[in-house]
DNA sequence: TGTACATCAGTGAACGCGCGTTCACTGATGTAC
DNA sequence: TGTACATCAGTGAACGCGCGTTCACTGATGTAC
C-alpha cells in the first residue's frame, strides 16, 4: 500500500512550501506567519512542526524551490544558447535573470534577504546550481577573450554577474539611485556592451 | 539661559542618535531596542517618545546621518579629484564607496534595508547628497564620451553606479556569487575599465 | 479477513517571550509679577 | 531677587499584541498474529 502516512506526509509538505512560496510573492518573505501557513494548507498550527524543525527551516526549504526555480528557467533560456555570438549570449542570460526578478520579485528579493536562515555548510545542488549559472556567463566570455587565465576567467565572471545583479537589484527596489524600471534593459545593453568590448 | 530645556532635549536626541548608530554598526538593524537605546543614553525608555514619534522616526534619522556621513566622505576623497583623468576619477570614487562599504559594513547596509521606514516624500538633502554622488561619476564620464546627450548620460551613469554598488554589496554580504572581499579592488577595476573604453 | 495493540500524524488552546508604546506621576525649568 | 504658578521633560511599571513553539490529547494508519 505505500505508505499513506508518508503520503499525507508529503502531500501537507508540499502544501506548506506552496503557501509559503504564495505568501512570499505576495506579501515578501517578512510577513510569512505560521498561523497563515496552516490556514492555507488546511492543517493545524502544530501540523508544521510535525514536518519542519521550525520556520525557519521551513523558509530555508521555500527559498531553494525559488532557487531551484530561477536556475531550471536560466538554463532552458540558455539550453540553445551556444550558438549565438558571445554578448549576445550574455544579453540572453542577463535579461532572463531580469525578467525572473521582475516577474518573481518577493521571491527574488527573499533569496538576497541574508539576515534569514542561510546554513553554514552550502548544500551540493546549491553550489552545481551557481555553477551553472556563472557558466553561462563564463563560457561566452572565454571565447571574447581566450587569453584570460582561469582565476582571471572567474573574477571576470563574478563582475559581470555582480555588476548585473546590482543593475536589477537597484532597480526592482525602486532606488532613486538606480535605474528606473523602463530603462533596465538599456542599462543591461550598456553593461554587457562594456564588459564585451576587450 | 537659552533654554536648558531645549538644551537637554537636543543633548539627548543627539546620545540615542550616536546610541543608535553604535548598535547598528556593531549588530544589525535589525537588533535595534528602544530599551537598549535608552540604556546607552542613560533615560528612561519612555524619553524617547518625548523627541521621537516612534522607534521608526529615530531610525530614520540615524540612516540620514549614516547618508550625510558617506556624502561627506565621498565629496571630501573628491574634493581635487578634478584634476584627475576621467577614469581616475571613477577609480577613486569607487575605491572611496567601496571604503566606506567595508568600514560601516552594518550601517551601510542598514541604508539599503528596503523594508524599514523609506518616507513618501524623498528630503531635499537626500536628493541633492545622491545628486551629488552621481555627479561623481557622470562628470568624468562626459569628459569620456561628450557625444551623450543629458539623458543617455543620466542612464549610463546609474548604470555604472549600479554595477559597482552590486560588486560591493554581494562582497559585503559575502554571497558566494560576489566576488570575495581580497579582489574587490580588481573587480572595481574591471568594471570601471570596462566603461572607460568608449 | 479480523482483532488487538502500537505508532505517529493532526489538533488547537495555551504558553512564553520580546518588545514597542503608553500613561499617571514627579520634578526640573520657565514665566509673571 | 523672590515667590507662585505653569509647563513640559523624565520616569519606569504596566499594557498589549504578535507570533513562534509546545504539549496533552485524539484519531487515523500500520503491524503482528
Amino acid at each position: 500500500m505505500a505508505g499513506k502516512r508518508e503520503e499525507k506526509r508529503a502531500a501537507l509538505r508540499e502544501r506548506l512550501l506552496e503557501s509559503a512560496l504564495n505568501r512570499i510573492q505576495e506579501n515578501g518573505i517578512a510577513s510569512l506567519r505560521a498561523r497563515d501557513l496552516a490556514n492555507d494548507a488546511g492543517c493545524a498550527l502544530g501540523a508544521i512542526y510535525n514536518i519542519f524543525a521550525d520556520l525557519d527551516e521551513l523558509v530555508f526549504y521555500a527559498k531553494a524551490e525559488v532557487f531551484r526555480t530561477m536556475d531550471a528557467q536560466l538554463d532552458e533560456v540558455m539550453a540553445d544558447a551556444h550558438t549565438l555570438p558571445p554578448k549576445d549570449q550574455m544579453l540572453k542570460l542577463s535579461h532572463a535573470y531580469h525578467h525572473f526578478a521582475t516577474t518573481n520579485h518577493h521571491t527574488w528579493t527573499a533569496l538576497f534577504a541574508s539576515d534569514l536562515a542561510e546554513p553554514e555548510e552550502i548544500p551540493d545542488w546549491y553550489r552545481n546550481a551557481l555553477h551553472r549559472l556563472m557558466g553561462h556567463i563564463s563560457k561566452p566570455l572565454a571565447q571574447l577573450q581566450p587569453e584570460l587565465d582561469a582565476i582571471g576567467l572567474n573574477l571576470r565572471t563574478r563582475t559581470i554577474f555582480s555588476a548585473i545583479h546590482g543593475v536589477i537589484l537597484l532597480s526592482v527596489q525602486k532606488r532613486p539611485s538606480g535605474v528606473a524600471d523602463p530603462e533596465v534593459s538599456d542599462a543591461i545593453e550598456i553593461v554587457i556592451s562594456a564588459f564585451s568590448s576587450v
